[in-house]
RNA sequence: GGCGCAUUCGUCUAGGGGUCUAGGACGCCGCCCUCUCACGGCGGUAACACGGGUUCGAAUCCCGUAUGCGCUACCA
């Protein structure tokens, strides 16, 4: 058994692309089958070699890992050629000088008679002294659908059944010499043994065309399997206007290959039995293409979240280290440094990008910090407030040992001798030393910074009380 | 327009004639835990598109309708 994916480059690697990606290695894992790479840029109005490079490299990034290629069809360009002007000489393709503005005019005029456009097939008669005229023009080849019933089994849509007189005389070769996607795709999946074509819904209505070639070809149809689209939140196909399409795009905004890759899998698959988690090698053991679901799926980006976040809790803080850095900006501390801060926070974010964001206060030195004014107006109240943070800065200071049982003994001994709730300490606390209202067991937090950054903070806030009480009571600008 | 495909909670899905007063997950709501925010625990909200058949019995099988999507290029 081997399989494909064959992505043009296009853009980037669409989610989507991703997913089929993805199935296709699945399905060769569980069947100990192979899977080649196949960049499908004949077109070369579109293509770009560096698209061809990010989606290679996303692909890297996500966890797929295929055995052949990456074949450029654009290496074989001659061989498409040549395959072309076999099915000429076997009466099977034939060469058509028709015009682009002409077929333009044929299906203005098709569409004003209300009429479906079907190519009028009058290049079919030409005879040879026809063609010895013509021999310089420029023209396309076209393949010659002759009538009958085409029905073949789907993996995954079970029997479908097209009719080939609705099928027009498409176009193998373009005038520019370059082969369409329906030559090469079956010419390439005949030379590369493919046995399963597992590729979007979109082309199920091209199949017939491809099976008519195989068997021009005299080849064996391969397995087909065709997948459902994936939808946006607004039910249409996943463009830009509902977000994120590209791999890349998930991977700036912080979220884990590992957790791209279950998500995925999810769209259109279940692994039975209530799981939600499961990693790709579990997956390989049990995913077959026809258990894949034959309706569209909505790209709900708010599981995926989730689910990044599931899997951002359950990795080492070592392995968390490695890839939050590249969100840390210049001159991450060491991992030394931040051990103990990424256990602190890896719960509380679900993407990368936000586990750097809640881990800045650790980040930064302790003169720089910023104090969320929302959070001043909430925690900083009461004529106390000075005495009460000179209070708390002494206790911290005399603590022994600085850890979170004995600080958090300290304060709430504190706040006891004064009849005050602990609460009156702890939040003020909070934001000395984060800055924020929220933010990880505040003792854990203070022990983290250590003994001498936490009494420096809180000093820094009892030297801004003044100025921060002033501006928070202001009616606001 | 023609052809094709699809249709279970808002979303992802389980379900392959009786075990379904339809199960799980995300989201949302409530409660608990609690120094805040998360995490976690408990509970709740919410679905078989519609109409006909077949059958003792249908979410499950068949037909039709509706809706959605795809294809209908010298794009893939």
């Amino acid at each position: 058994m081997k399989l494909r994916f064959a992505p043009s480059p296009t853009g980037f690697l669409h989610v989507g692309g991703a997913r089929t990606a993805i199935f296709n290695l699945l399905h060769a894992r569980r069947h100990g089958g192979r899977m080649l790479l196949r960049i499908e840029d004949t077109d070369v109005e579109r293509s770009r070699q560096r698209h061809a490079e990010q989606i290679i490299s996303s692909l890297q990034w996500l966890g797929v890992d295929w055995d052949e290629g990456p074949v450029y069809q654009s290496d074989r360009l001659e061989i498409y050629r040549e395959r072309a002007e076999e099915l000429v000489a076997a009466g099977k393709a034939y060469r058509c000088y028709c015009t682009v503005e002409e077929l333009e005019a044929d299906r203005q005029a098709a569409e004003h008679a209300g009429k479906a456009y079907r190519y009028s097939g009058k290049c079919r008669a030409l005879t040879d002294t026809d063609l010895d005229a013509r021999a310089d023009m420029q023209h396309v080849v076209r393949f010659k659908v002759e009538p009958g019933a085409i029905e073949f089994h789907d993996l995954i849509r079970g029997d479908v059944h097209f009719e080939a007189e609705l099928i027009d005389d498409f176009v193998l070769l373009r005038s520019d010499g370059h082969p369409t996607y329906h030559l090469s795709v079956v010419v390439d999946d005949i030379d590369m043994d493919i046995t399963t074509v597992a590729r979007g819904d979109d082309h199920l209505s091209n199949t017939p065309k491809h099976i008519l070639l195989f068997r021009a070809f005299r080849a064996e149809v391969p397995t087909f399997a065709h997948l459902p689209l994936i939808l946006g939140s607004d039910k249409k196909r996943l463009s830009k206007r509902s977000g994120a399409t590209s791999a890349e795009e998930y991977r700036d905004m912080g979220v884990l290959p590992e957790a791209l890759f279950n998500f995925l899998v999810l769209l259109g698959w279940a692994p039975g039995g209530d799981r939600e988690l499961i990693s790709c090698e579990e997956a390989a053991r049990i995913f077959d293409l026809r258990d894949v679901n034959k309706s569209p799926a909505v790209f709900d980006v708010e599981k995926l979240l989730w689910m990044n976040g599931q899997y951002m809790m359950r990795l080492s803080a070592e392995e968390i280290y490695r890839r939050v850095t590249p969100f840390l900006g210049e001159n991450p501390p060491p991992l030394e440094t931040l051990r103990g801060v990424i256990e602190l926070n890896k719960s509380r974010a679900r993407t990368l990008k936000d586990l750097a964001e809640v881990m800045h206060p650790f980040l930064v030195s302790d003169d720089s910090l910023e104090y969320q004014p929302e959070a001043v107006k909430k925690h900083l109240k009461g004529d106390d407030m000075v005495p009460r943070m000179r209070e708390l800065h002494d206790a911290l200071a005399r603590v022994e040992p600085f850890d979170v049982v004995s600080t958090e003994q300290a304060l709430r001994a504190l706040a006891e001798s004064k009849g005050l709730g602990a609460g009156k300490y702890i939040h003020p606390l909070r934001l000395a030393l984060t800055g924020r209202g929220a933010s990880p067991p505040i003792f854990d937090v203070a022990v983290a910074l250590g003994r001498q950054r936490t009494l420096a903070r809180l000093q820094r806030l009892i030297d801004s009380l003044p100025s921060l009480m002033a501006s928070a009571s202001v009616p606001s600008s």
